[in-house]
DNA sequence: AACACTATCTATAACTC
DNA sequence: TGAGTTATAGATAGTGT
């Protein structure tokens, strides 16, 4: 798409890289504009730069794309975990992760919209707390759990975690 | 980029819409392909089409430069709500956010990579264990000024919390 | 060094099977 | 109705300022 045609490899140059990027950064949000309108869809793109600096287009925002989407992940994983019998803390981060990501969405809503909207997230926050609260309970007895992890170093991450699974029955 | 110029509105039949939405999709995930391998860029995309289905592309993973993102934009948040004097609370749960986007990623390596890359990902997985627990003992705390918070449910949350950290000091 | 330009390449809307 | 084709709109590499 321009004078010529480019190889499909890494723009040594750092400054003509660092002009495309921008150039085709602007084309790439450009298009998911236009897919999120024609199409009604929901779209999150969040892109890091060699110098680390982060880019983010998102409709309606990242966050809420985001977090429905850890949402849908953390909903299979735990199918498939429940299935392959891993074992409850792996289960109890996952829960923690996904209420704390509702927290924060929460959170942005109330900095950022107006009053009605602040006392509906409001509502949603508070029940959201009250759940963490019952699950802090048990998370804190996975954390005897993750001292008995320290004296297991050397094995495998899934193998340990059933394995202390078992010695707590003991 | 077609036989006409389309006009930048909802594609309104459904059949049109779906075969756009799926070569859209399939130019935007090429786009952005290209644009991690030309520049050396980091890149998530997460979409959602009409129907709820979620469609993802991410160089190096998605979920990589998902937790990266999140962890920066914590950051940031963190440095704001600290010169607004916002509660102690809030930054409590960003911090177990953090920890827990990181322990998800180790955990999916863990269960995803060879044995080598295990090995050093479930040490990781030990150091955010370590952090967590010392966290948590504050976390605990933090959780008798949740019940304070339902009590004063009428409040914005934002002014809520500040009148939390006031009372507590009382 | 952030714009505009434009020749050329690429994506895709409509079409076909 | 998914997969391939084609005419055209759109993106952009190199250029100039």
């Amino acid at each position: 798409m321009g004078r010529r045609k480019i190889e499909m490899t890494a723009v040594k140059d750092p400054n003509t890289r660092q002009v495309t990027f921008s150039k085709r950064r602007a084309g790439l949000f450009k298009k998911a504009n236009e897919l999120s309108i024609l199409c009604g869809a929901e779209i999150a793109i969040v892109v890091f730069s060699i110098g680390n600096r982060p880019y983010s287009f998102g409709h309606p925002a990242v966050d809420l794309v985001a977090a429905k989407f850890l949402e849908q992940e953390i909903k299979s994983n735990d199918v498939k975990q429940n299935s392959v019998e891993v074992g409850d803390m792996d289960r109890l981060n996952q829960q923690l992760l996904e209420i704390q990501s509702q927290l924060l969405v929460e959170e942005k809503k109330g900095l950022e919209h107006d009053q009605i909207l602040k006392q509906h997230s409001f509502k949603q926050l508070q029940d959201a707390y009250s759940e963490l609260q019952s699950r802090v309970k048990d998370y804190i007895d996975a954390i005897e759990v993750s001292e008995c992890l320290i004296l297991l170093a050397q094995e495998p991450v899934l193998q340990t975690t059933q394995q202390v699974k078992k010695r707590r029955k003991n």
